[in-house]
DNA sequence: CGTGTAAGGAATTCTGACACG
DNA sequence: CGTGTAAGGAATTCTGACACG
């Protein structure tokens, strides 16, 4: 799938230092959490902890909050675009299932 | 020359994470710095942050302590292989000078 | 709805130092 | 030399709440 290291998944930085990289407010950063736009980690004693892929999605979602467009719109758009996803990795499976039952299944 | 983004270089992880990260405690991470062998950021405040690549070098460095090599000899040879790298890049531009001088510059 | 703020507490980080070896 | 630890203080982060709109 991906790589070991994939430093963009990470989720290693605080939120101070996402405030900093995003200009957001923690206040915003944890707000857009409870609408369940963010998923960071937690440290053992509650810490939030994000990746740069988390970074990035804050600024985008800074974008759209900036020309007016509501969290949960944010929200919906991001469950669509997952669906999707979800929906081509079916199809996928679909066409492997198809390749074997015609094939067989081969020993590389 | 290297991309941008550059997730591996940006110093972003707090020392609590890289402890984590390395198994080193916060003791040993400072205490390689003070011999010039890591190279923190600093928060305004003053708080060290570290990139990916330095949590590497870290990692590299304990592998060494637990042979026994002394914190010296590891700054030695990372000097060493810093003045390698000046050097090549040293004849690099040399090549690039004479290139110039036998075709004169050129715009592309 | 989205964000600021004051509140109180707990964990984090910092520096300089003493300790041991 | 390399690392642990107690010390004291300052900044960080957390949660739940009140406020405004």
């Amino acid at each position: 799938m991906s790589e070991n290291p994939s430093y963009k998944e990470r989720k290693v930085i605080t939120i101070g230092v996402v405030s900093e990289l995003t200009g957001l407010s923690e206040r915003q950063i944890r707000y857009y959490e409870e609408r369940k736009l963010v998923f960071p980690e937690r440290t053992e004693r509650g810490n939030r902890k994000y990746s740069f892929a988390d970074v990035e999605q804050l600024i985008d979602i800074a974008d759209q909050r900036e020309e007016g467009v509501q969290t949960y719109e944010i929200r919906q758009e991001m469950l669509k675009r997952e669906r999707k996803r979800e929906e081509k990795k079916r199809q996928r499976q679909l066409f492997k299932g198809e390749i074997n039952a015609r094939f067989g299944i081969q020993k590389r």
